[in-house]
DNA sequence: TACAATTCCGACCAAGGTGCTCGGAAATCC
DNA sequence: GGATTTCCGAGCACCTTGGTCGGAATTGTA
Protein backbone atom coordinates (compact mmCIF):
# COMPACT_ATOMS: atom_id res chain seq x y z
CA UNK A 1 0.00 0.00 0.00
CA UNK A 2 1.80 2.99 1.10
CA UNK A 3 5.62 3.41 1.34
CA UNK A 4 5.58 2.49 5.50
CA UNK A 5 4.87 -1.40 5.76
CA UNK A 6 2.24 -1.83 8.57
CA UNK A 7 3.40 -2.63 11.82
CA UNK A 8 1.39 -5.93 13.30
CA UNK A 9 -0.92 -5.95 16.19
CA UNK A 10 -0.12 -7.18 19.65
CA UNK A 11 3.10 -8.39 18.45
CA UNK A 12 5.07 -9.70 21.65
CA UNK A 13 8.36 -8.45 21.86
CA UNK A 14 11.61 -10.35 21.77
CA UNK A 15 11.56 -10.46 25.45
CA UNK A 16 8.46 -12.33 25.45
CA UNK A 17 9.58 -14.69 22.65
CA UNK A 18 12.85 -15.25 24.11
CA UNK A 19 11.36 -14.95 27.65
CA UNK A 20 9.04 -17.61 26.94
CA UNK A 21 11.31 -19.96 25.13
CA UNK A 22 13.86 -19.74 28.15
CA UNK A 23 11.38 -21.08 30.68
CA UNK A 24 10.37 -23.95 28.38
CA UNK A 25 14.00 -24.75 28.63
CA UNK A 26 13.91 -24.52 32.07
CA UNK A 27 10.82 -25.95 32.57
CA UNK A 28 12.43 -29.18 30.48
CA UNK A 29 15.16 -29.74 32.44
CA UNK A 30 12.71 -29.21 35.83
CA UNK A 31 14.01 -31.57 38.95
CA UNK A 32 17.36 -32.45 37.08
CA UNK A 33 19.14 -29.14 39.16
CA UNK A 34 20.16 -25.82 37.63
CA UNK A 35 21.00 -24.90 33.82
CA UNK A 36 23.23 -22.08 32.70
CA UNK A 37 22.05 -19.40 30.81
CA UNK A 38 25.37 -20.07 28.09
CA UNK A 39 23.39 -23.43 27.59
CA UNK A 40 20.32 -22.11 26.81
CA UNK A 41 21.50 -19.09 24.81
CA UNK A 42 23.22 -22.15 22.71
CA UNK A 43 20.74 -24.39 22.32
CA UNK A 44 17.93 -21.64 21.54
CA UNK A 45 20.09 -19.49 18.93
CA UNK A 46 19.55 -16.42 21.68
CA UNK A 47 21.97 -13.85 22.65
CA UNK A 48 23.61 -14.65 26.21
CA UNK A 49 23.75 -11.03 27.75
CA UNK A 50 20.54 -10.18 26.61
CA UNK A 51 19.00 -13.16 28.24
CA UNK A 52 20.74 -11.71 31.19
CA UNK A 53 18.55 -8.94 31.20
CA UNK A 54 15.11 -11.16 30.84
CA UNK A 55 16.33 -13.97 33.38
CA UNK A 56 17.11 -11.04 35.80
CA UNK A 57 13.26 -9.95 35.48
CA UNK A 58 11.64 -13.37 35.70
CA UNK A 59 13.78 -13.68 39.19
CA UNK A 60 12.54 -10.38 40.48
CA UNK A 61 8.52 -11.80 39.36
CA UNK A 62 9.73 -14.65 41.69
CA UNK A 63 9.73 -17.00 38.68
CA UNK A 64 13.11 -18.58 38.28
CA UNK A 65 16.03 -18.68 41.09
CA UNK A 66 19.88 -18.35 40.63
CA UNK A 67 22.38 -19.93 41.59
CA UNK A 68 26.03 -18.52 41.38
CA UNK A 69 29.29 -20.01 41.05
CA UNK A 70 30.95 -22.33 38.63
CA UNK A 71 28.42 -25.02 38.22
CA UNK A 72 25.60 -22.16 39.35
CA UNK A 73 22.51 -21.41 36.97
CA UNK A 74 18.89 -21.33 36.98
CA UNK A 75 16.21 -23.70 38.00
CA UNK A 76 11.89 -22.90 38.05
CA UNK A 77 11.04 -21.29 41.45
CA UNK A 78 7.68 -23.71 41.69
CA UNK A 79 6.71 -26.76 39.25
CA UNK A 80 6.27 -25.98 35.63
CA UNK A 81 2.13 -26.94 36.21
CA UNK A 82 2.28 -23.60 38.67
CA UNK A 83 3.49 -21.59 36.46
CA UNK A 84 1.48 -20.06 33.52
CA UNK A 85 2.19 -18.29 30.22
CA UNK A 86 0.23 -15.33 31.82
CA UNK A 87 2.75 -15.51 34.31
CA UNK A 88 5.96 -15.19 31.79
CA UNK A 89 4.40 -12.23 30.25
CA UNK A 90 3.31 -10.00 32.55
CA UNK A 91 7.11 -10.64 34.17
CA UNK A 92 8.45 -9.65 31.10
CA UNK A 93 6.37 -7.13 29.35
CA UNK A 94 4.59 -5.66 32.14
CA UNK A 95 0.49 -6.48 33.38
CA UNK A 96 -1.95 -7.23 30.24
CA UNK A 97 -3.50 -3.51 29.75
CA UNK A 98 -4.83 -2.78 26.31
CA UNK A 99 -6.01 0.52 27.61
CA UNK A 100 -4.97 2.64 30.57
CA UNK A 101 -9.08 1.80 31.39
CA UNK A 102 -8.74 -1.30 31.39
CA UNK A 103 -5.78 -2.01 33.88
CA UNK A 104 -5.62 -5.43 35.59
CA UNK A 105 -7.10 -5.69 39.38
CA UNK A 106 -7.32 -2.12 40.02
CA UNK A 107 -10.90 -0.06 39.97
CA UNK A 108 -8.88 2.70 37.60
CA UNK A 109 -10.42 5.91 37.30
CA UNK A 110 -8.04 7.22 34.94
CA UNK A 111 -10.40 7.75 32.00
CA UNK A 112 -13.23 10.77 32.23
CA UNK A 113 -15.02 9.76 29.55
CA UNK A 114 -15.88 6.04 31.53
CA UNK A 115 -19.33 7.04 31.53
CA UNK A 116 -20.90 7.52 27.89
CA UNK A 117 -17.12 5.53 26.45
CA UNK A 118 -18.58 3.44 23.99
CA UNK A 119 -15.11 1.78 23.48
CA UNK A 120 -14.18 0.98 26.75
CA UNK A 121 -16.62 -2.28 26.28
CA UNK A 122 -13.87 -3.37 23.38
CA UNK A 123 -10.96 -2.99 25.23
CA UNK A 124 -11.97 -4.35 28.61
CA UNK A 125 -13.22 -7.92 26.38
CA UNK A 126 -9.95 -7.81 25.11
CA UNK A 127 -8.39 -7.77 27.93
CA UNK A 128 -10.30 -10.33 29.91
CA UNK A 129 -9.97 -12.49 26.53
CA UNK A 130 -5.83 -11.99 26.44
CA UNK A 131 -5.41 -12.54 30.10
CA UNK A 132 -7.73 -15.79 29.98
CA UNK A 133 -6.31 -17.32 27.19
CA UNK A 134 -2.48 -17.31 28.76
CA UNK A 135 -3.15 -18.22 32.28
CA UNK A 136 -4.87 -20.93 30.90
CA UNK A 137 -1.64 -22.82 30.01
CA UNK A 138 0.89 -23.85 32.41
CA UNK A 139 4.61 -24.35 31.76
CA UNK A 140 4.27 -28.13 32.05
CA UNK A 141 1.69 -28.61 28.80
CA UNK A 142 4.18 -26.46 26.88
CA UNK A 143 6.93 -29.58 27.67
CA UNK A 144 5.18 -32.00 25.55
CA UNK A 145 7.59 -31.99 23.02
CA UNK A 146 9.79 -35.05 21.63
CA UNK A 147 12.81 -32.83 22.44
CA UNK A 148 15.02 -33.91 25.37
CA UNK A 149 16.04 -32.07 28.34
CA UNK A 150 19.48 -29.77 28.27
CA UNK A 151 22.19 -31.47 30.04
CA UNK A 152 21.72 -30.36 33.87
CA UNK A 153 25.06 -29.77 36.49
CA UNK B 1 -2.75 12.85 26.31
CA UNK B 2 -1.02 11.16 28.76
CA UNK B 3 2.69 11.45 28.27
CA UNK B 4 3.35 8.66 30.15
CA UNK B 5 2.74 5.54 28.61
CA UNK B 6 3.55 3.08 31.50
CA UNK B 7 5.37 -0.34 29.89
CA UNK B 8 2.54 -2.54 29.61
CA UNK B 9 1.82 -5.76 27.67
CA UNK B 10 -0.49 -5.58 24.56
CA UNK B 11 -1.23 -2.16 24.76
CA UNK B 12 -2.85 -0.78 21.52
CA UNK B 13 -1.60 2.85 20.56
CA UNK B 14 -3.55 5.93 20.18
CA UNK B 15 -4.24 4.82 16.33
CA UNK B 16 -6.04 1.68 17.71
CA UNK B 17 -7.53 4.14 20.52
CA UNK B 18 -8.46 7.05 17.97
CA UNK B 19 -9.51 5.43 15.23
CA UNK B 20 -12.17 3.05 17.62
CA UNK B 21 -13.65 6.79 18.90
CA UNK B 22 -13.77 7.75 15.63
CA UNK B 23 -15.70 4.96 13.99
CA UNK B 24 -18.63 4.86 16.55
CA UNK B 25 -19.33 8.32 16.41
CA UNK B 26 -19.72 6.97 12.54
CA UNK B 27 -21.52 4.64 13.51
CA UNK B 28 -23.79 6.67 15.88
CA UNK B 29 -24.46 8.95 12.96
CA UNK B 30 -25.15 5.93 10.67
CA UNK B 31 -27.91 7.08 7.82
CA UNK B 32 -27.97 10.47 8.63
CA UNK B 33 -25.19 11.70 5.79
CA UNK B 34 -21.78 12.95 6.40
CA UNK B 35 -19.88 13.89 9.28
CA UNK B 36 -16.96 15.99 9.31
CA UNK B 37 -12.98 15.20 10.84
CA UNK B 38 -13.26 18.97 12.64
CA UNK B 39 -16.69 17.68 14.58
CA UNK B 40 -15.62 14.55 15.48
CA UNK B 41 -12.40 15.79 16.59
CA UNK B 42 -14.00 18.32 18.56
CA UNK B 43 -16.76 15.84 20.05
CA UNK B 44 -14.05 13.69 20.87
CA UNK B 45 -10.98 16.00 22.02
CA UNK B 46 -8.88 14.72 19.57
CA UNK B 47 -6.02 16.19 17.42
CA UNK B 48 -7.67 16.55 14.20
CA UNK B 49 -4.83 16.55 12.00
CA UNK B 50 -3.87 13.37 13.55
CA UNK B 51 -7.21 12.01 12.68
CA UNK B 52 -6.84 12.57 9.12
CA UNK B 53 -3.75 10.36 8.73
CA UNK B 54 -6.48 7.41 10.27
CA UNK B 55 -9.05 7.97 8.61
CA UNK B 56 -7.28 7.78 5.46
CA UNK B 57 -5.95 4.13 6.54
CA UNK B 58 -9.54 3.15 7.12
CA UNK B 59 -10.57 4.28 3.85
CA UNK B 60 -7.73 2.34 2.39
CA UNK B 61 -9.08 -0.18 4.17
CA UNK B 62 -12.75 0.14 2.72
CA UNK B 63 -14.40 0.81 5.94
CA UNK B 64 -15.40 4.75 5.52
CA UNK B 65 -16.07 6.99 2.41
CA UNK B 66 -15.02 10.23 2.18
CA UNK B 67 -17.03 13.05 0.32
CA UNK B 68 -15.10 16.28 -0.22
CA UNK B 69 -15.99 19.35 -0.21
CA UNK B 70 -18.13 21.97 1.72
CA UNK B 71 -20.76 20.07 4.02
CA UNK B 72 -18.83 17.12 2.69
CA UNK B 73 -17.55 14.47 5.67
CA UNK B 74 -16.71 11.04 6.13
CA UNK B 75 -19.14 7.83 6.56
CA UNK B 76 -19.14 4.32 7.45
CA UNK B 77 -18.97 2.18 4.29
CA UNK B 78 -21.26 -0.47 5.34
CA UNK B 79 -23.72 -0.38 8.12
CA UNK B 80 -22.64 -0.45 11.93
CA UNK B 81 -23.71 -4.37 11.99
CA UNK B 82 -21.53 -5.02 9.54
CA UNK B 83 -18.20 -3.68 10.53
CA UNK B 84 -16.66 -5.25 14.12
CA UNK B 85 -13.75 -3.61 15.99
CA UNK B 86 -11.23 -6.48 14.43
CA UNK B 87 -11.77 -4.51 11.17
CA UNK B 88 -10.59 -1.34 12.68
CA UNK B 89 -7.90 -2.71 14.74
CA UNK B 90 -6.35 -4.49 11.34
CA UNK B 91 -6.88 -1.46 9.32
CA UNK B 92 -5.37 0.57 11.93
CA UNK B 93 -2.66 -1.21 13.28
CA UNK B 94 -2.07 -3.93 11.01
CA UNK B 95 -2.93 -7.86 11.13
CA UNK B 96 -3.07 -9.79 14.21
CA UNK B 97 0.12 -11.24 14.77
CA UNK B 98 1.34 -11.86 17.64
CA UNK B 99 4.59 -13.92 16.59
CA UNK B 100 5.83 -13.77 12.78
CA UNK B 101 4.94 -17.52 13.19
CA UNK B 102 1.07 -16.98 13.97
CA UNK B 103 0.17 -14.41 11.14
CA UNK B 104 -3.43 -14.11 10.23
CA UNK B 105 -4.37 -16.62 7.17
CA UNK B 106 -1.04 -17.40 6.09
CA UNK B 107 0.45 -20.93 6.25
CA UNK B 108 3.35 -19.18 7.16
CA UNK B 109 6.94 -20.84 6.91
CA UNK B 110 8.97 -18.55 8.37
CA UNK B 111 9.95 -20.65 11.52
CA UNK B 112 12.68 -23.00 11.90
CA UNK B 113 11.95 -24.31 14.90
CA UNK B 114 8.65 -24.80 13.87
CA UNK B 115 8.98 -28.68 14.57
CA UNK B 116 9.63 -28.96 18.10
CA UNK B 117 8.75 -25.58 19.19
CA UNK B 118 6.89 -25.73 22.54
CA UNK B 119 6.18 -21.86 22.39
CA UNK B 120 4.16 -21.84 18.92
CA UNK B 121 1.23 -22.83 20.85
CA UNK B 122 1.25 -20.29 23.35
CA UNK B 123 1.18 -17.64 20.39
CA UNK B 124 -0.89 -19.54 18.09
CA UNK B 125 -3.22 -19.60 20.97
CA UNK B 126 -3.08 -16.23 22.24
CA UNK B 127 -3.88 -14.93 17.96
CA UNK B 128 -6.83 -17.12 17.71
CA UNK B 129 -8.64 -15.50 21.17
CA UNK B 130 -7.61 -11.72 20.22
CA UNK B 131 -9.13 -12.35 17.23
CA UNK B 132 -12.01 -13.95 18.06
CA UNK B 133 -12.67 -11.58 20.62
CA UNK B 134 -12.32 -8.00 18.39
CA UNK B 135 -14.08 -9.86 15.47
CA UNK B 136 -17.45 -11.10 17.57
CA UNK B 137 -17.91 -7.06 18.57
CA UNK B 138 -19.54 -4.86 16.19
CA UNK B 139 -19.95 -0.79 16.07
CA UNK B 140 -23.59 -1.18 16.08
CA UNK B 141 -23.36 -3.04 19.84
CA UNK B 142 -21.13 -0.12 20.61
CA UNK B 143 -23.39 2.39 20.14
CA UNK B 144 -25.91 1.14 22.74
CA UNK B 145 -24.96 4.61 24.92
CA UNK B 146 -27.61 7.28 25.71
CA UNK B 147 -25.03 10.13 23.69
CA UNK B 148 -26.98 11.41 21.25
CA UNK B 149 -25.59 11.53 17.39
CA UNK B 150 -23.22 14.68 16.28
CA UNK B 151 -25.36 17.02 13.97
CA UNK B 152 -24.69 16.06 10.22
CA UNK B 153 -24.55 17.95 7.28
C1' DT C 1 45.32 -20.50 46.85
C1' DA C 2 44.47 -19.79 42.13
C1' DC C 3 41.28 -20.04 38.62
C1' DA C 4 37.34 -20.74 35.87
C1' DA C 5 32.48 -20.61 35.67
C1' DT C 6 28.50 -18.20 36.44
C1' DT C 7 25.15 -14.99 38.27
C1' DC C 8 24.39 -10.19 39.13
C1' DC C 9 24.50 -5.13 37.98
C1' DG C 10 24.45 -0.79 35.56
C1' DA C 11 25.65 2.00 31.76
C1' DC C 12 25.47 2.77 26.95
C1' DC C 13 23.91 2.85 22.03
C1' DA C 14 21.73 2.44 17.16
C1' DA C 15 17.55 1.79 14.82
C1' DG C 16 12.93 2.12 14.39
C1' DG C 17 8.10 3.12 16.07
C1' DT C 18 4.81 6.62 18.18
C1' DG C 19 2.33 10.70 18.10
C1' DC C 20 1.93 14.20 16.42
C1' DT C 21 2.50 19.07 13.19
C1' DC C 22 2.70 21.56 8.89
C1' DG C 23 1.90 23.11 4.13
C1' DG C 24 -0.46 22.53 0.27
C1' DA C 25 -3.38 20.49 -3.60
C1' DA C 26 -7.98 19.05 -5.15
C1' DA C 27 -12.90 18.84 -4.90
C1' DT C 28 -17.43 20.70 -3.76
C1' DC C 29 -21.09 23.80 -2.26
C1' DC C 30 -22.95 28.56 -1.82
C1' DG D 1 -14.84 33.47 -6.00
C1' DG D 2 -14.46 31.91 -1.47
C1' DA D 3 -15.23 28.89 2.29
C1' DT D 4 -15.11 24.22 3.53
C1' DT D 5 -13.37 19.82 3.65
C1' DT D 6 -11.02 15.77 2.04
C1' DC D 7 -6.61 14.09 0.37
C1' DC D 8 -1.44 13.76 0.42
C1' DG D 9 3.40 13.71 1.78
C1' DA D 10 7.16 15.48 4.51
C1' DG D 11 9.24 16.37 8.86
C1' DC D 12 10.33 15.94 13.81
C1' DA D 13 10.94 15.10 18.95
C1' DC D 14 10.60 11.54 21.97
C1' DC D 15 10.44 6.77 23.52
C1' DT D 16 10.85 1.80 23.09
C1' DT D 17 13.33 -2.12 21.30
C1' DG D 18 17.05 -5.03 21.06
C1' DG D 19 20.75 -5.48 22.06
C1' DT D 20 26.33 -4.78 23.78
C1' DC D 21 30.00 -4.02 27.13
C1' DG D 22 32.72 -4.00 31.34
C1' DG D 23 33.01 -5.32 35.66
C1' DA D 24 31.81 -6.87 40.19
C1' DA D 25 30.40 -10.92 43.56
C1' DT D 26 29.91 -15.83 44.38
C1' DT D 27 31.03 -20.61 44.18
C1' DG D 28 33.09 -25.23 42.80
C1' DT D 29 37.44 -27.45 41.60
C1' DA D 30 42.49 -28.37 40.80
Amino acid sequence: MLGNPIPTAFHVSTRGEYGMRLMVELARSWGRGTVSLHAIAEREDLPEAYLEQLVAALRKAGLVTGKRGAGGGYLLAREPAGITAGDVVRALEGPIEPQICTAEGDPVVNCVRQQDCGTHEVWAKLQKSIATALDSMTLAELVMTKRPALATT
